[in-house]
DNA sequence: TAAAAATACTCCATAGGTATTTTAT
DNA sequence: ATAAAATACCTATGGAGTATTTTTA
């Protein structure tokens, strides 16, 4: 088999017609980079360069192996380009699950700030169900992917950056909008709005809120927050949202109130997940370090 | 360095995406394999694929590398190919030189046979004198060239492969024209007419016929045979052409007659020549066998 | 005779093999 | 407990160096 070093002597004999001078460009002796072409020759049955002590010429022959080795030694310093390029963090693709209760309220306020930070790096952002993200992170079809825990991970990384609280929003018009803060307990006869099932915002708001199940009126679960929004704005219940959701959502619906739900430990925590072997959870801990940044 | 190996075993494990049944792949141990990829991740500074005992997963980085690892190993394939294609000869371009009173008259009836034998064989063909072909020899911008001797060559080889005598073109009105034979020595008082200076058919000429220079008019000299004959054929004297060339010159001139000049030795041999060391002596072998039938 | 490549010879690095260990399911 | 990759360890090949020889212009 031959070798990317034999190549390389070749390409430098061909390039000074000259032995000596070629194994000094090479930074090996004259003799190993003869032996190398020789024994190069010898592999491919192909004389390449025709010597004697005044001159080197390429045989017709040798002329096209040289084409054909210049391209791999090109791809293969590609290659090393690759590498070098790899030793600057974040300068190569990653992918990045989120789910839908984070990635429109999280994302426009962190990945500005990773972009000017590291422009060549190419995000591939994919939203989708906890779920369906930890199976895809699982297959190695995502790097990593952005959840809101608790949630059941098994084998799996959770590097948490961030935690938050829920807060009620309920309407202008209901008995609850004077108030600052609010108990899980004091929304025991009021109608909550949740999302459809899968969302585990949903799973995670009845884990909150233990006691409602009587109260929870399925046939009225929302496919997003901004659903869910509309829904409490037409004052047909009140919802359930977390912090950072309350800017994008409230902002233009003056008529609504957003309440503090006062329950014991933050609400959701969020974390990237990864495969316990995933190979650069020093990138990931680069981004933990700038969301946190921008979160703060 | 990264070895050609190293990306044969990567691309295979990214084939399998199983090291023992990469490692069968490429008849080697699977301990082999395994150290082998280790040492490229660690050489390159990246991760390539991500492996536990159940899986192996290709690492976005990875999948950058085994992209650019395919083209290299293309191209590697690429040359061993040429090399595969040189094992039957006469299978890649070969460049040879002739002179203008050889090519037009010897090539047409070699060639088309050489083409059909070895129909991957690409053959340029330059036409021009003797010395400037001898250059291009010596220089490696010819593989070889069909020239008449004597002439000088130091340091090159000479594969003889074809002898001829001369003839004398004279017109049907002289007094020669009846003769089949003739001397040099019975040409003293014709106007002989030649070539201009370079073409060594000249030389030769002037070589058989030594006694001449007193009888030579050279404001008649000519720029090929042809014009040669067609000054012969305005009764401005004679001419002396190799035999091979007698064919296409007098074919429709019925009024001219060549005469065989009879002196001791083949008046002109034909041969290849190379360097002393060129690479593919073995092919000129070849086309000279065949050139011989095809003259024969 | 001189300049250049080839070769002889030695040494060491490393690729490869077998056997064993580690690891995660 | 099992399947798979990593590792330890040994061997042998081959690549690199220095010194020398061969070659031919």
């Amino acid at each position: 088999m031959i070798t990317i070093k034999q190549i390389t002597y070749a390409l430098a004999v061909a390039k000074h017609k000259h032995f000596k001078k070629a194994s000094e460009a090479c930074h090996v002796s004259q003799s190993a980079l003869s032996t190398a072409i020789s024994e190069l020759e010898s592999q491919l049955k192909m004389q390449i360069f025709e010597r004697d002590n005044k001159k080197v010429l390429i045989t017709p022959v040798g002329e096209l192996f040289l084409e054909k080795a210049l391209r791999v030694k090109m791809e293969v310093d590609d290659i090393y380009q690759l590498s070098k390029s790899l030793s600057e963090p974040l300068s190569f693709p990653l992918s990045i699950g989120v789910i839908p209760t984070i990635g429109p309220y999280l994302l426009p306020k962190v990945l500005p700030r990773v972009r000017a930070e590291f422009p060549k790096l190419q995000l591939k952002i994919v939203e989708d169900q906890s779920h369906t993200l930890v199976d895809k992170v699982r297959r190695g079809e995502l790097d990593t992917a952005i959840l809101a825990l608790p949630y059941p991970l098994e084998n799996l990384h959770a590097f948490e950056f961030w935690q938050e609280d829920f807060f009620i929003v309920t309407h202008q018009s209901t008995s609850y909008a004077g108030m600052n803060e609010i108990s899980s307990e004091q929304l025991r006869e009021s109608q909550l709005l949740l999302l459809e099932d899968g969302h585990c915002l949903k799973d995670q708001a009845l884990a909150v809120c233990s006691f409602q199940t009587g109260k929870i009126d399925h046939s009225f679960s929302g496919t997003s927050l901004y659903t869910l929004i509309e829904m409490v704005a037409g004052k047909m219940g009140q919802t359930l949202v977390p912090e950072m959701a309350l800017d994008s959502l409230l902002d233009k619906n003056v008529e609504l109130k957003a309440i503090h739900l006062n329950e014991p430990g933050p609400h959701r925590r969020l974390a990237f997940i990864t495969r316990l072997n995933y190979a650069n959870v020093s990138n990931i801990e680069i981004l933990i370090k700038l969301f946190k940044q921008q979160l703060a």
